[in-house]
RNA sequence: GCCGGGGUCGCCUAGCCUGGUAUGGCGCCGGCCUGCUAAGCCGGUGGGGGUGUCCCCGCGCGGGUUCAAAUCCCGCCCCCGGCGCCA
């Protein structure tokens, strides 16, 4: 039962000195990781002898019947803690060393990843749909698209669908980030009824599809525990996402995936058990730290948000097969709201530390005359389950190995709505909601139906 | 938040007062036996390191006392019960 970057480590570096480069990142951390795991091994065996040594002489003091025997022998396992202290600091150094640096390697690239050190090096796998294409982005259009290798039937239009940010505020005035920063400071909002109908619908909508595939419904903690946080994410993701909770080891969620991959912190899980298919529900908090100043303006990039999320833990030979399958599920999510996206494969520079792999999908934004992300689906392999002790038991022999965990997205509410805002609107600035989201709006007495209509024929405010 | 009880190798459990190599059962894995199944019997069943025979560590977590800690002391986490507070 091996970690694969330790048991790399140890029989083949050299795999992990490549995984480090495409990635960008340097790769003489590998030859300080064998050397101290090396020295880790040596300074163990070497405490461990005389652990032994002291245990046989303590064992032989309770058998001594000769009280200056007996004093004799206190005296010489004395010593040897002594001498046993002095070797077991070094070790705890080395050993604090070692881990450390263990934990701050990165999963291992996967073979089919496309190398490269910024998203202009994403490979852009498949698209779907008819996206709708001013004319002033054509070119841009055809950059993402034909130059891409991809034949992608579009409609062109005239007028300049208008970006989702003002449709939220002065199209349909549904949406108020002014007085939200206000209230708690940019990057967050107010949503107001039709968006606040279609955020639970949409919601709704991805709890409905998945649950009938066998997603397993859970509301996991809003908060979690610094270790688990650890576990699941690397310190760069730590630092620019994560909020803490005043005076005490609490930290929100940056995403359901950290709870429900803490769900079997330090347990092992039968074989036959798996694939565990969870599917959470839950609002997200991000620091947003490192955004600068992208995406100031709307709801796109926000502190909060609402997401439905995908969580496998899988047997390491089915995990490659699942991340497919998470895909595909979050791809007829997107094709139910008949919104045009393609899939990416991420490129190595790109991968956050705990992917081996990661597929986004990005839905054409017609007022920003690109695709973005709305969806990330990851195999994270046995990275998180090594820091969460998350194992597997083999019924053949018993034998215990990492599970493999996987995470995407189905929805998160804010983006898909920026999304609808733009692709759905026409030009009075009404927006088509679509028809998969009916039955989840039929409900309400208040909710709308079909439309949803810009302020000025509502007439009201 | 306070008082009390508790946390032991997947599950249950003995040991804790009175410090001296962690007890038994269930489950699971392997084997034997066997028309089949069941039962029965034997061995195994936490982590790390080394390697055919071994060693070290492990009793919620972290410290302390001691030659020696599941056992004694301190801090923290969690669970159960009662009280308080509050939706």
């Amino acid at each position: 039962m091996t970690w694969s970057i330790l048991r790399y480590l140890r029989e083949n570096p050299s795999v992990l000195k490549e995984s480090l480069a495409k990635r960008g990142m340097d790769a003489s951390i590998i030859d300080k990781a064998v050397e101290l795991d090396g020295l880790w091994r040596k300074l163990k065996r070497e405490v461990d002898e005389l652990r032994h040594k002291h245990n046989v002489v303590t064992r032989l003091v309770s058998k001594a019947s000769d009280p200056g025997e007996k004093r004799r022998l206190i005296e010489e396992a004395r010593l040897i803690v002594r001498r046993r202290e002095e070797l077991e600091a070094r070790l705890r150094r080395v050993e604090e060393e070692r881990r450390r640096l263990l934990l701050s390697l990165p999963n291992i690239v996967h073979p089919s990843v496309p190398v490269g050190d910024s998203d202009e090096y994403n490979e852009p796998l498949r698209y779907w749909g008819r996206p709708r294409v001013y004319r002033g982005f054509l070119e841009s259009f055809l950059e993402q698209t034909v130059k891409r290798g991809f034949q992608v039937s579009y409609d062109v239009v005239d007028w300049k669908p208008i970006g989702h940010a003002d449709m939220l505020e002065k199209v349909l005035g549904l949406g108020d980030t002014l007085r939200a920063s206000k209230v708690a400071g940019s990057r967050f909002y107010y949503l107001f009824d039709d968006l606040v109908w279609l955020d639970m619908a949409l919601i709704m909508y991805a709890v409905d599809v998945l649950t009938a595939k066998g997603f397993r419904l859970v509301i996991p903690p809003y908060m979690v525990r610094y270790d688990i946080l650890m576990g699941v994410i690397d310190m760069d993701t730590f630092r620019d996402a994560i909020y803490k909770v005043e005076g005490e080891n609490l930290y929100l969620i940056a995403t359901a995936e950290h709870p429900l991959a803490g769900l079997y912190a330090g347990e092992e899980i039968m074989e036959d058990e798996l694939p565990i298919k969870l599917l959470g529900i839950s609002p997200c908090f991000r620091r947003e730290a490192g955004a600068g100043n992208r995406d100031l303006k709307g709801i796109f990039r926000v502190h909060q948000f609402h997401k439905v999320e995908q969580f496998v833990y899988s047997k390491p030979e089915e995990s490659w097969e699942l991340l497919e399958e998470l895909i595909a599920n979050a791809e007829q999510l997107f094709q139910g709201l008949e919104l045009p996206y393609r899939v990416v494969n991420v490129a190595s520079g790109e991968l956050g530390a705990p992917a081996a792999k990661k597929y986004d999908l990005e839905v054409w934004m017609p007022a920003q005359g690109r695709y973005r992300e709305m969806v990330s689906a990851s195999n994270t392999t046995d990275w998180q389950s090594y820091r969460l002790g998350v194992r597997l038991v083999r019924r053949k022999g018993m034998q215990r190995e990492y599970v493999h965990m996987l995470n995407s997205t189905a929805i998160a509410s804010t983006r898909t709505i920026t999304a609808i805002l733009e692709n759905h609107q026409d030009e009075d600035g009404v927006v088509k909601i679509p028809k998969v989201l009916r039955p989840y709006l039929e409900v309400f007495k208040k909710a709308p139906r079909d439309y949803i209509y810009p302020v000025s024929s509502r007439g009201k405010r």
